[in-house]
DNA sequence: GCTGGTGTTGTTGCATGGTACAGCGCAGTG
DNA sequence: CACTGCGCTGTACCATGCAACAACACCAGC
């Protein structure tokens, strides 16, 4: 049969139109530039993106999936609600991951972790004193996709980030949150502790920080009630 | 049947074809009914379940997402590798997002949920007592899954069952694990905690639980080392 | 005016055909 | 014998057509 023959996956990697789309779709509707409650249609999307219906159709299946469309047969296919009780989750969910994952990572950090992630923090204040936004989303999603893999359970980061996309499609509802610089000297102080292996200080310099996080989606929520539904029905 | 554990869906649940092959499929690979390595044609099982490629094709999409199946683009779709690693990565999910609830529960339970708890483990032991296997799975799932919705995180479940697939799947390596009697008691020591309100024997109880399930793991592994595969490339 | 039926349009679900490519056997060559 | 190139086969990927059905506009009858 089939020995080895498992080659280390270009497949994962190899840009299909399907894994295009489902990016674009994604990234469009966690930046809002596709609206809660929008109507999505397979052909129109198919036309804007040059594809055919197929992939696109895919990418929509796996969407739903992740909460973030959902498809009613013969009638359309509408970019998911903000729903409180959907951010709420996705909050609880990222925040017993990663203080686990901080929590194991103690005892095992090696200085070259440590020397890793202040070498993220470093470029994170770059991207600060540049006000490049877009950058330091990049390299936040780094820094805790890294202590996650110091945790020792890297691959539980996909299931972090598919609960991180609805907490960052909440956040994009805010043009103007915490600003950066409060964020990276919280990843400062958990690096710090880590590094002192203090795990109780980096568990809540982590907790604080996520939280942080959280109360931003709610005070957005205090200026623009109208964007949270509490009610699936409404 | 199914309680409220699958209430975030809220009327989109119609029967389709792919949701039917998406169900058969992965519960053959969880039963190991599917052996892992087994390569799956879209065109054979298409013909097996009387339906077109279409419809497989998405489910297969799915199963390659939940990482039970990979896709190699001109060659074939395989089921997943029993990956120790995977195995430990849905132990970790499963054991910090249990704890993490059943921590929130301790302030919450009502009488009218220590009663729902309770008489599920009624039910467990009838189960028992008959030696029905299937119908205890499914209790234990409803458990673990009212046990969540207590917390406030049912929708949760959802990344809780995702985990759990990848573990019921080394459980089926063997065939007799651990006795249900003890895993109902275990239940029953979590439920009677969590009724006094003493949310660390609770915790600890339920630790204990969880990992229980995973040492069975380990023992088949010891017994059946050829089973479970530690390097991808291997 | 109001109600019920009907035709039109748009949508997703599913079926099917064409295409590119990986893998393998096999013949031909050095 | 070793090696290379060619063609055959099976696969997933994508495009496209058809069917079923929901929503709505509109009109006939009351």
């Amino acid at each position: 049969m089939d020995s080895g023959a498992l080659r280390a996956r270009p497949a994962a990697t190899r840009r299909n139109a399907r894994t295009h789309a489902l990016e674009i779709i994604r990234q469009k509707i966690i930046t809002l530039e596709l609206a809660p409650g929008a109507r999505l249609s397979e052909n129109e999307l198919a036309g804007q993106l040059g594809l055919s219906r197929t992939p696109i159709r895919e990418s929509l299946i796996l969407l739903a999936e992740e909460q973030l469309v959902f498809v009613v047969p013969q009638v359309g296919t509408l970019v998911a609600p903000i729903l409180l009780s959907e951010i709420e989750t996705a909050q609880f969910v990222r925040e017993s991951l990663e203080l686990a994952a901080l929590s194991e990572s103690v005892a095992r950090a090696t200085p070259d972790d440590i020397a890793e992630l202040n070498a993220i923090i470093d470029a994170q204040r770059i991207a600060d004193s540049r006000k490049t936004q877009a950058g330091f989303f990049t390299l936040d999603e780094e820094f805790h996709a890294t202590l996650m893999g110091i945790s020792g359970h890297g691959s539980a980061w996909r299931t972090v980030a598919q609960a991180k996309a609805h907490l960052d499609r909440a956040r994009h509802l805010s043009l103007s949150f915490t600003g950066m610089s409060v964020l990276i000297d919280q990843h400062q102080v958990i690096t710090d502790s880590l590094a002192a292996g203090n795990g109780d200080a980096a568990a809540s310099a982590m907790r604080e920080h996520l939280r942080r996080v959280f109360n931003d989606i709610a005070a957005v929520r205090q200026t623009n009630p109208e964007l949270f539904t509490l009610d699936p029905s409404q």
